[in-house]
DNA sequence: ATGTCTTTGTGAACGCGTGCACAAAGATGG
DNA sequence: CCATCTTTGTGCACGCGTTCACAAAGACAT
C-alpha cells in the first residue's frame, strides 16, 4: 500500500463503497467548518468527532480515495476539502430542477443549503397554471408544459419532487424521458425508473414511524416489569411480557 | 392459518433488525392502498412489488413479526395493516412538537402525512417573538421560552428540529432535557445527544450530493470508452478523461 | 543522525443484511 | 381422502460494512 513516495490512487476511482460516498458529504461539511476557522490540519480523530463517526472508519473512508494525509500530523483540511469535493463532483455546477411547488416545495426553494455547494435551482415547476409566473425565492415559477424544455435547455440532469404522491409517477417518467439521470422524491411513492437512474427518497412519514417503534420500544421496556396494568402513561401495553393473542382476526 | 393457536411469535418482541424496521412503514404504505381498494389478500410477490422490495426479503421480514400468512394463500391485507401497526407503535397517539417554524417548519406543520399515522402536531415553537401568536396551519406558534412547559404538559416524546443549524444543538439539549426521547432533525448538523435518545436526520444537501458523486461517474463512464478498449462493461477509469494528479499538494 | 512519539493506513475478524433455493404447510379439486 | 398446486417460512452462503489492533511512516527533538 503505497510503499513509498507515488502517493497513486491505486484502489482510486472505481470501488468507493456506497457507505463511504453516504459520508463523504459530512466530512466535507466538518471540514468546510474547520476551513472557515483557519485550521490548517485536523486529525483521524478531531475530525471524526466533528462528523459523529469512529475514527478508524474515518481513516478507512479516505483510504479509497487515496493517501492523502501525513503520518503523525494528520490531513491537510484545505487538500481534503478539495479532494473530497472534487470526488463528489462538487468542482462543477449542477443545475437542479423542483417539481411542485407546495409548502415543501417552496422550502426547499428559499433553502440555502442548494447553492452553497455545487447546486443551483434552474427552475421551479408547477402543475397550477395559478402559481405560473409567481414568483418564489426569487425565481419565477414555470408551468409543467414547459417541464421538457426547461431540463433540455438548461441541461438538467437532477430533479427533485415534491408534488403530491399521485402524480409523482408520470413527473418522474417524464422527468426521465426529458433526459434527467437523478431524482430526489419527497412524494411518499415508490417510483419505478429505468436501469441508470439513480433515485433517492426522503419521507418524513416513514423517519417518523421508524422513531415511533423505538420509542415504543423504549416505554414497553420501562413498564416491561409489571403487566397488568399500571403503565402511568397508557402506552397501550405494547407486548410487555407477551399475552398478546391477536385481538383482530382475519377471516 | 389463522388457525389460530399455536401461532406463538417465537423470535417476537426483541430482535427485529434495524434494516427490517425501516422497511415496515413501506409495507404499510402499500398494504393500506390494497386496503382502501378493498383487496382481501396479498401474496409475497406482489405486495413486494407494491413496496419496491424483493419477496424474499419481504417474507423474512414478516418472519420477524411471526408467522402471520397462510400458505398457497398469502397474507390477510386487513390483518397484516393491524399488526404492522402495532408493532411500529402507530395504534397510540404521538404528539409531537416542531421547533423553527421558518419555511421548512411551515411546510412540516402543513403536511398531511403527520396526522394521518397517529401523529400530532402538539405544537409550533419558535424563537422569534415576532412568530409567536401567528397562526401556521391552523395552529398558534408558541414561544420557545415555553418549550419545556409544552413537552411536559403534552406528553411529548418525539420532537422535530428545524431550525437553523447554529441553534440546532441547544434546541436539541432543551427537547431533551424536557423530556424527549426521539428527534428528527432537519438542520445540517450532528447532534449528540445523550445514551437512551434517538435521532434520525434528514439532509437534503447530502442526498442531493449523493446523486452528485453518481451523476459524476455516469458522465465520466460515457466519456471513458473513447480512450483505450471500447469495453462493453467500462468499469475502469470512470472518472471522466483522468488525468487527475493532485492539483494541489499539502504543505 | 538517531531515537521517540504521534498518527496514518490496512490486514483480519466479525456481524449484519441479502438473496437463493427448497422443504413444509395448507388450500383446492376430484 | 388423496393428489396436486401454490405460496410461505427459513437454512445457508455470500458480500458488504464496521471495528480492532498494529506495523509502518514520518515529524520533531536532541
Amino acid at each position: 500500500m503505497a510503499t513509498g513516495r507515488t502517493h497513486r490512487p491505486a484502489t482510486r476511482s472505481r470501488g468507493i463503497p456506497e457507505a463511504t460516498v453516504a459520508r463523504l458529504p459530512l466530512y466535507l461539511r466538518a471540514l468546510t467548518a474547520l476551513s472557515e476557522r483557519s485550521v490548517p490540519t485536523v486529525s483521524s480523530e478531531e475530525l471524526a468527532a466533528a462528523a459523529g463517526v469512529n475514527s478508524a472508519k474515518l481513516r478507512k473512508d479516505f483510504s479509497y480515495l487515496g493517501s492523502y494525509g501525513t503520518r503523525g500530523v494528520g490531513y491537510d483540511v484545505e487538500y481534503l476539502v478539495y479532494q473530497i469535493s472534487r470526488e463528489l463532483g462538487l468542482t462543477q455546477d449542477w443545475p437542479v430542477v423542483i417539481v411542485g411547488i407546495g409548502n415543501l416545495g417552496a422550502a426547499l426553494a428559499n433553502y440555502g443549503g442548494f447553492a452553497s455547494r455545487g447546486f443551483r435551482v434552474a427552475a421551479l415547476i408547477d402543475a397550477d397554471p395559478a402559481m405560473a409566473g409567481r414568483q418564489v425565492a426569487g425565481i419565477a415559477v414555470q408551468h409543467s408544459d414547459e417541464l421538457e424544455k426547461i431540463i433540455s435547455d438548461n441541461g438538467v440532469s437532477i430533479g427533485v419532487i415534491t408534488t403530491p404522491p399521485g402524480v409523482a409517477q408520470q413527473v418522474c417518467d417524464r422527468l426521465v424521458a426529458a433526459g434527467v439521470t437523478s431524482i430526489l422524491n419527497f412524494a411518499p411513492t415508490v417510483l419505478s425508473v429505468p436501469d441508470g437512474v439513480d433515485v433517492r427518497k426522503v419521507d418524513l412519514s416513514i423517519e417518523l414511524q421508524i422513531l415511533a417503534f423505538h420509542e415504543q420500544r423504549k416505554a414497553g421496556e420501562e413498564t416491561a416489569g409489571e403487566d397488568a396494568v399500571a403503565a402511568s402513561v397508557p402506552k397501550e401495553t405494547p407486548k410487555g411480557p407477551d399475552g398478546d393473542v391477536p385481538v383482530v382476526m382475519p377471516a
